[in-house]
DNA sequence: CTGAATCCGACACGATACTG
DNA sequence: CAGTATCGTGTCGGATTCAG
């Protein structure tokens, strides 16, 4: 990394691109950011890379002071975690999936790695970078199926996303792959997906769940 | 690029460092950030890239929607822009800026390429980020000898840099060199290197600069 | 002097298989 | 579960050349 990477400028974002620019760096970095993975978990999420890439860019990740790498005692398990260092990246990672979802969103390839929670994530880092707001606190209930339930909420000031089940304002039942398909279209092809989402809850709550993702109304949505 | 820089994920993070995570793209967007420039300009600021790798950065860019190129009516000068697509950019080249400021700084290596005006824009980047305040609005001027004259200004409410002169608050004269070293300097040591900087001004107009690059006081700096 | 194109070598990375 | 090893390909740097 040392030998190409290297821009010899002395300007900060040069130096930032120096540690973090090399491919797969800041996606093991935004899947971290969830919390600790072990080295499967990572290949999982991180689906195409290699073993051998993961090794040298979690060794090079840990070097620079970004990484952690805790064995469990007894065990063969090594759990991976962000430092401080690691975690205050996640401007840069929130930066890069707010501009991601409004300039280079496509429908999902098929055969394209689909895990809800990083969409999930990604989504509340958009809705909070655009300080969307709802009249008051929501709890929203995704569930996929066998690929598992998901709480977005809403807590008066601040989006989050969880997995997990919870009481919820609005529940939406619906297979992972529709749902990419849903975020991955522009506003006015939502419209015509919404039925797939299969959303249970009083009117006015579902309202603030379309609304929020764009449905019927320009302006502050998670596009 | 679309060979190997392909992860087929459906994630906003991925996507977007599809299109700008290959070696000196962000660079060139944090460069025209700054306003138009020339092939040649860039050429300049990005110190070290060949002009086969500009080109071919340059026509991805613009493949993407991010850069447009601009001929010159009758001159053979190209002028290349960013759209709204590339300006919307911004957010990631600042959280770039500010977490190179703070995790990986260094002081200037020997031939390293040097442009003040690259500095002071992370620095301005860093004190929005950081929503550094002073007590009135504050004009100061960087005299960088035959490098130039920068301005940095507070309006009451942000950061702005640019090249000019002005009537300032506080005066600095340095060499850039010996800038940058200030820069890349921990708080403590920039205390010893602050003779280099020459401040002429009012005495409370000067230690309101001290405070602002960290000199004798934590928190809420440009580090 | 500006805005490129071309050839070549180094190494970053992908695909596949294998191991403690 | 958490990696190594091997081999092929693509990306990039360096030097040179070229047309307005």
């Amino acid at each position: 990394m040392a030998k190409t990477k290297n821009y010899r400028h002395f300007c900060p974002v040069a130096r930032s691109l120096e540690v973090i620019g090399e491919k797969w760096s800041l996606l093991v970095v935004r899947d971290l950011l969830r919390g600790p993975q072990r080295f499967t978990d990572l290949m999982k999420y991180l689906g195409g890379i290699t073993p051998k890439w993961l090794t040298a860019r979690l060794r090079e990740l840990e070097r620079a002071g970004i990484v952690e790498r805790e064995s469990v005692e007894g065990r063969r398990e090594v759990r991976y975690t962000l430092t401080k260092k690691g975690r205050d990246l996640a401007p840069v990672v929130e930066a890069l999936a707010v501009w991601g979802i409004e300039h280079a969103q496509r429908p999902p390839l098929p055969g394209e790695a689909i895990y809800p929670e990083q969409t999930l994530s990604a989504v509340t880092m958009s809705l909070n970078s655009h300080r969307h707001r709802l009249d008051e606190p929501a709890t929203w209930l995704l569930s996929f199926g066998q690929s598992g339930t998901h709480i977005l909420r809403y807590d008066g000031e601040h989006w989050s996303a969880q997995p997990g089940q919870a009481g919820a304002d609005v529940t939406a039942t619906i297979t992972p792959e529709d749902w990419m398909r849903f975020l991955g279209a522009r506003r006015l092809e939502r419209a015509a997906l919404l039925p797939t989402l299969h959303l249970e809850g009083e009117g006015d709550r579902i309202a603030e769940f379309e609304r929020t993702f764009g449905i019927r109304r320009a302006g502050s949505s998670a596009d």
